[in-house]
DNA sequence: CGGGTACTTGAGGACTATCAATTGTCGTGG
DNA sequence: CCACGACAATTGATAGTCCTCAAGTACCCG
């Protein structure tokens, strides 16, 4: 379990009406209703470190999170230590949402660079279910979204061989990345060691570092600077006979 | 794909008020706006056989079901035929939400056995959203139970070797069955085959047939009249190193 | 009886895991 | 500036798991 601090701002960097995240292209317009209300929703900023444990399977957390920035993973674990990866989060995604409806959290949460977070009470949720339909239905379907990955992730690591898998999750990331605008730059630079994709794969790591030798010497991705990079996204995609995730536009909690 | 028949009754079996399932200890009770709201959304009743395609992938379906009998699995191939099984229906358990929110369909659903489905009208969900913010509530709810049960496949598929995804996976079953009351006489009979079971566990029919066989030599489980039964339920979830889901009573739509 | 479906079993080979070591990078302390 | 430890990536060897191929059995149904 890591101890990397967690430090709370009493101010806001980013208040909602001034929200860096809304503006993009992938998000669905609010109206100025829905707009305050969120505002008045959110309770405060968190930043957290690389490395730093946002949430803890079994605890029952009052929070809930839309990441402003920065990366994480979701996890579980088995008694005897083995880690599986579920999903990964990023900006506009809402975190520990399973955690607010069902009480106790069933998976873990951690950075895996240092994030910023809007934070939401947990018990405000029934005022937003009472008030504000539309929202109490984004949370749905933002629910509905998630399912939809895990449903993508099965498949692959159940159907698909280590090979496609790889191929397959490394095209994912960069799509969602893509989507929120994360290649500022150059293309997406994915903070993941190779550990993670062993652990989101169910694969060991010397097995991940051979497949992943392999997808490099196709030219499909690049490992550079402790993360990944992809290199031929339309050949990832074909490797892992995988159609892309037909993102319309989605809404921003 | 199969061509089985798929009847639609115009009258009522089971009207809400008289819902065989509701009264049963898993479900919360309801009160009576709740009830007759209920009772205006269903449109009817659906009874479909055994091996009848519920529900396709690619389509978009203007229903979503509550199964109110018989058994059902949700599953996604590769263009190749190869095919993952996400997870299994039982009754009263929702049916296509995912496809309601999100448009078309992102996964298939069968029947595994004849059964009685409660028809919804998709369009009617956005009233329920307006004027019943408990119901929506539990909406996501339920999808997000059904995210949990797919983190926990998740892990078991990543990260739990096959015999101990095999006692997972018949263990999980049964207890979700036992909590709808399917276990009228003896032990609960699933009702599935050994490919089914190979298709959601990621593994080969041979091998799993393997499998199987061990957990039967170790008198975990039974393979009878073309399903399944479990011998030893505390046997598989201690070889499963699986802690049960801690099942509080949940909503019944 | 023939044909279909589900379950079994054996054998050989492909795929993955484990073990053990090496390399390279980076930040810290001498 | 270099030694040092920590971490990530890499590689080779060996063993084990799992897959594919190929048959064979049992049962049900027309």
């Amino acid at each position: 379990m890591s101890s990397q601090s967690i430090r709370s701002f009493a101010s806001r960097q980013y208040p909602c009406e001034k929200c860096p995240l809304r503006p993009l292209p992938a998000f669905r317009e609010f109206d100025k209703q829905e707009l305050s209300f969120i505002s008045t929703f959110k309770r405060g900023e968190l930043a957290v470190d690389k490395g730093a444990t946002v949430l803890v399977e079994g605890s029952h957390s009052a929070h809930l999170y839309t990441v402003l920035s920065g990366w994480a993973f979701r996890y579980k674990l088995l008694p005897d230590g083995r880690r599986q990866i579920l999903n990964y989060s990023m900006p506009g995604d809402l975190i520990g949402l399973q955690g607010s409806l069902m009480g106790e959290m069933q998976h873990s949460v951690e950075a895996l660079s240092p994030m910023l977070l809007c934070v939401f009470e947990r018990e405000q949720l029934h005022e937003l279910y009472r008030n504000y339909p539309g929202l109490a239905y984004d949370i749905t379907w933002i629910a509905s979204r998630e399912e939809r990955m895990l449903d993508e992730n099965l498949l692959s690591i159940g159907r698909r061989t280590a090979l496609e898998r790889a191929a397959y999750l490394i095209a994912f990331i960069a799509s969602r990345a893509r989507g929120v605008g994360l290649n500022g730059k150059t293309p997406v630079q994915i903070p993941i060691t190779q550990q993670h994709i062993a652990d989101t794969l169910g694969l060991s790591l010397v097995h991940t570092n051979k497949t992943i030798r392999k997808l490099m010497d196709r030219k499909l991705v690049m490992w550079r600077d402790g993360g990944c990079e992809v290199g031929d996204y339309d050949g990832l995609k074909k490797l892992a006979r995988w159609e892309g995730l037909g993102e319309e536009r989605r809404p921003l909690i």
